[in-house]
DNA sequence: AATGAATGAGCGTTCATTCAT
DNA sequence: TATGAATGAACGCTCATTCAT
């Protein structure tokens, strides 16, 4: 035994190990200081390794971002799954809009997706994550929406969709992590509630 | 006889003149590549003058970007002002809706705002002007809900006030220039108009 | 009466004026930063005038500096010329020291003095200058020296101004202003008195 | 196995060398041109390295710049250790004397340490290396004079120490490489001398 | 006598990348 | 795997100077 943990495969698995390491290195820094203050430098720093080792992992700065990218939008999917597993459609719609608005005044969600918003107007690796990434979060919503109310299409409930996660998105900037309006946050969620529900029950969605 | 003795710089109408140009070549700049891609050089060559002389009219980066919020914000808000010189408060409320959302897909503002997002989380002069100006935004907004509906208080006021526009910000992302639902456009405006009309009118708001 | 002080010529007396002001603030900048962080920009702005006119009344930095020089240096000189004017010749030698060593405490002598010595290695107009300053001091000292003991011919006083005047300049370092030492001012005043006096009166001075 | 497994930076032999190299020749650009013309750019050309390695070596102005002070200040300190090794008291201090004055006459010294005055007075890092090293050389110096005139307290020997080394300091200024009185450097030895011995065995010297 | 405008050079610094070891 | 060394480009900024007004 040469470390912490039961490795397979010595060098293999401490390279996997480091990988993962850097990643959440990288995210913090990325956050910390925005995009325009990151670089390879300061990570390679702040996760305790040398410039020429970290380019070992990730031969250049785009590849590490999309690894950034990949790993941190990732994480966010897995919470819905957990939702899906219990409950009414009305209370699992209910308990999406409940965690997604909750989160956006966490540090991480409330800097890190205006950090991707912008570079994905400008990079095209970061759009394509990006894009997938709220793709799948909007086909299990819509999903959701579905079964909340089956009269519903499936392109009306894309649309509703849509509509429900771009404006729960929105918050991000107002009611997030030492944002003016933070203390409304549970307001937000009281008045976003019975509005989402109301269009999804009675609204007059274009078929 | 013109004026005062003492002349200070941008007295000149050359210089004047000069300072707006920067000033829009540089927002396009800003627009074109991202903030993270946007320096004092690229600034004065796409102005057409030499790094020095840019660095006479806005003797710091940070003052440049300063001034180009300004600039920009400023004109955003000068719409609004129009608005509420005709029409019922209702028509005044669905006149902003159609005018804000149809604003995204242009590229200026899918992309001006989501940088701001951004640099408002790390700078802090972008923070300040970036909150006054969706200040001035809400507040104008909250004053038509209050006349839309006159049972509402004018704290109930700018609840909705925040909750719609954050709910329209937050569509940047998806129905934006270039983004994949653009075209979805029309289809979220009808959406938009009737859910936040009835939350004006039937809504349960938090006092 | 167009200005303050009575004014014979009108425009040309205010010039005069004015240069004497910015010489005083230049040196003043000079003494607070050190000749490498000092510009024409700032001594324009602690000056309350704008670059350009600085320009003309000073076309270059180097003639800047080199009449700052020529206005402080010549100012010290003064000082010498009131202490021969009464006392016996020791009292006078007396009071030279006296006068000398506590104006090391002085910020503005402690920080301007090593400014030139510096400058005077690289910049041959501040070498003459200052040389030429310290010879009238030497002359002056020599005087003095060869009045309190006549047997000494013209030029062992010489020596001796030399070597006394040296002694005190290099205590500048040491127990002048906010230096580690400058407490010790009044012992170092005992000291150098016995020591100069035993050596005008019974040193073994060259011929 | 040559030692540590996690090398740092100036670990290999090559490194370490040219570190060396480039304080010799940073040393030498500045006694050359003085500080106000010293600058990275300078150092790296007349080292024969690009920009960029010299910042590898010495990532900022003020970290070579201290390595110049500590690399500088060391060697002369090394000279008096030599002098205390033999001879009586009385001819180590005399021995001191020589030295010292005699390398104020050599280019280095007559340049380095005005350069090293003037900077002390506007930088810290360089306030405390001056400091430091002149509080070593004093100790010394106290040490001889102590034993020279046992009947002489710690303390008086450290005033004496204090008012002849200062004293010595300023004829740099005077009699130091291509300054006007050069040739006198044997001539101030002598009076030093003299001087400085009858202070020690006869002086008052406060308690 | 004074300001506004503009230039060109230089500065310290950060950075992504390459390569030898 | 990992470090040390080196490069070349770019960045924000300061500056002395020139010139038109």
């Amino acid at each position: 035994m040469t470390g912490k943990k039961q490795a397979k495969q010595g060098s293999y698995q401490k390279g996997k190990d480091k990988r993962q390491d850097v990643l959440e290195v990288a995210a913090e820094l990325l956050i910390e200081s925005g995009y325009h203050n990151f670089s390879m430098r300061k990570v390679a720093d702040a996760a305790g390794i040398r410039l020429g080792n970290l380019q070992y992992y990730f031969p250049s700065k785009a590849k590490l971002v999309k690894a950034m990218l990949d790993h941190a939008l990732s994480s966010y999917l897995d919470a819905f799954v957990e939702i899906r597993r219990q409950g009414t459609p009305e209370e699992q719609f209910l308990a999406v809009i409940d965690k997604v608005v909750n989160d956006l005044s966490k540090k991480r969600t409330t800097v890190f997706f205006p950090e991707v918003w912008s570079l994905s107007n400008h990079e095209k690796g970061v759009t394509q994550a990006m894009d997938e990434m709220y793709e799948n979060y909007r086909k299990v919503l819509a999903d959701i929406i579905g079964e909340v109310n089956p009269a519903l299409s499936a392109l009306q409930a894309r649309r509703l969709a849509l509509f429900i996660s771009a404006s729960i998105e929105g918050h991000t900037i107002f009611i997030g992590y030492r944002k003016p309006w933070t203390k409304e946050t549970a307001n937000i969620i009281h008045i976003a509630k019975q509005s989402f529900l109301w269009l999804i029950m009675q609204g007059d969605i274009p078929e």
